[in-house]
DNA sequence: CGGTTTTGCACAAACGTTTGCACACCTCAG
DNA sequence: CTGAGGTGTGCAAACGTTTGTGCAAAACCG
């Protein structure tokens, strides 16, 4: 059972100090040219790897950030992850996952854990069930960096990476419009949501400024599962006057909602057009895919937050100097021969 | 800026030494309950919480697994990283994650990270460009626990997690014979993966018992890209005789030569039928998913392999009792009124 | 009451680094 | 020849824990 190689073992077998050796692997000035080859020589012969814990005790830093959110497998959350794990290995700076799975209690007692593993920063997208933000505050006093991303609750004071989904809810119903919709649903997320409440206004103004009715019968909202869906999708179909569009809260929304059409017998993006957001891959593959969907750049999200965190642990930004990052969404057009 | 609080603090507050702080909080038997008491209570009014990398560094260990795999947006990956998070989690472990993006440098570099940071072990699924070992065998030589996942190189004594794609290509194959396909394709992956080696080998088996031919015009290789799949397919539907059934690599593989039949105005899984392995969410919102695909059950894979590195870990296994553990795989059927 | 055991705590070393400081030697200028 | 400055290295403290050992006081036993 050999011994992990440290800066003693090379030191002794030198018959130089510790110090030395540390110095001469950094190469110091003042370590001779002699000294420092032979350091060198035999730190390679014996695959010498420095303690990153060590280090990083001494340094008072842990070289990990942590990075929490609700679900994985959601390919916006991947996307994302990718963004910051792209930057994150350039700055040598370890990523420590961890899933919220949308539940408050798990959120909570994760964020006590980073502060415990002393990370150098949080980035952190919010449960659906988080309503108080008490436990963010916490970590906030613990003087630890925090990057709030997409999934942002009001009233802290942290920095912020998000995508503009008021102007994408505006720009993709107005696009409806100008394809001749009239009768235009929102098929929407959950209140507890900001994002719900971006979409929703942006829907709003674009339908006032396109001089179309505002109806709250076309306005419905889920908690995203399949099942409540096809429930609000169905009140819509069983309405006086259907919708002839929809602008779902994002592709899976859209995709349940279009199976419920099916159901109907509606023809979809033909009797009925579908919007989106999310622009998801997946969408490549359907043969009737919503006829646009609103890109919200996750890996520009990721990217760009895990910018700013890094910029904040190295002192280039000013912890107090709060950073909010506004991308802008872009309408993604797939089909524009739909109408028949 | 207030500083970080530790044992030390509490102890000079209390007039006691940082051992016995220490012990207090661990609860040792030597401690009266009126020292007990008082720490407790003085720590969680100061909300102290222990630095992890301190007692790391002491103890040892670092509680940290490093997790190495191709892309964490493919959806395979991400519900394996959910199966590892999960236990991960409830173990007190943290899981930092790092993509290879299938490149052997990457991969390579990643390794020696890891090996720098002292992880406790290592869960890794190999990069499609890595051809040799080298870099996976100097993790060993450092007695670093290994578990390998999914994607596992020849010849390397590590332990393993996979799902048995032999049986997987077995089973789909004869699900397709039995329903009266003739002409049965396989879309396959690279040479490079033993996956594909074991769908092929399943096939061929299959085929074999069933008493069809095998056919070299019918058995094609892509790497994945939806480019190399439209070309192989486009080859597969221009020969003499077309194939009445394809089995392919994956879902995303099924879902790009789907296209490639359709330009050819065919109607999938009527005139030519599918069958993939994965059995991808995203099957569920296709109007024509493939009939049927194979379930390689990635949650469970994760679930096990940081199982078995979490006993390795903590001495409940021995290094080299290598485990080998093989999922079975499962066909879920989606249509059974295909053929008409 | 003398001796043994138990109880409660402090001291110090250790984990593997980094880094301020001291010190010895060497060089060179005045 | 003396002092200043430069060069190469070692010592020791520090980061925040854990833990073996030692030691005094208290408690117990016959």
């Amino acid at each position: 059972m050999k011994d992990v190689v440290t800066i003693k073992e090379i030191a002794r077998q030198l018959n130089v100090s510790p110090s030395t050796v540390s110095r001469a692997l950094q190469n110091h000035p003042r370590i001779s040219s002699h000294t420092r080859e032979a350091v060198h020589a035999l730190a390679n012969q014996l695959k010498y790897l420095p303690s990153t814990t060590a280090r990083n005790l001494q340094r008072g830093r842990t070289g990990v950030i942590g990075m929490v959110l609700p679900e994985i497998r959601e390919n916006f959350f991947s996307e994302v992850i990718n963004g910051v794990e792209e930057l994150a290995f350039e700055h040598q700076v370890t990523v420590a996952l961890y899933q919220s799975h949308d539940r408050f209690d798990r959120e909570k007692q994760i964020l006590t854990v980073l502060a415990s593993n002393r990370v150098d920063g949080v980035l952190l997208s919010v449960a659906k069930e988080t309503q108080q933000i008490h436990h963010i505050q916490e970590l906030l006093d613990r003087q630890i960096p925090l990057v709030l991303f997409d999934r942002i609750p009001p009233h802290i004071a942290a920095h912020q990476v998000e995508c503009n989904m008021e102007k994408g809810a505006y720009e993709a119903t107005k696009w409806l419009a100008r394809r001749g919709h009239r009768r235009i649903a929102l098929l929407n997320g959950p209140h507890a949501l900001i994002a719900s409440e971006e979409r929703y206004r942006g829907y709003i103004t674009a339908l006032v400024e396109e001089g179309l009715p505002v109806e709250n019968a076309l306005i419905k909202r889920s908690d995203l599962t399949t099942q409540e869906t096809a429930l609000k999708m169905n009140q819509l179909l069983s309405s006086a006057t259907r919708p002839d569009a929809v602008l779902t809260f994002n592709d899976y929304v859209a995709l349940d909602a279009m199976q419920v059409c099916r159901s109907y017998g509606l023809v979809v993006n033909q009797d009925i057009s579908f919007v989106s957001f999310a622009n998801l891959p997946l969408n490549m593959y359907l043969e009737h895919p919503p006829l646009a969907s609103v890109e919200q750049h996750p890996y520009q999200i990721g990217f760009m937050a895990a910018e700013i965190l890094l910029n904040v642990i190295n002192g280039v930004i000013a912890p107090t100097d709060l950073q909010k990052v506004i991308l802008e969404p872009e309408l993604i057009v797939r089909q524009q021969d739909a109408i028949s």
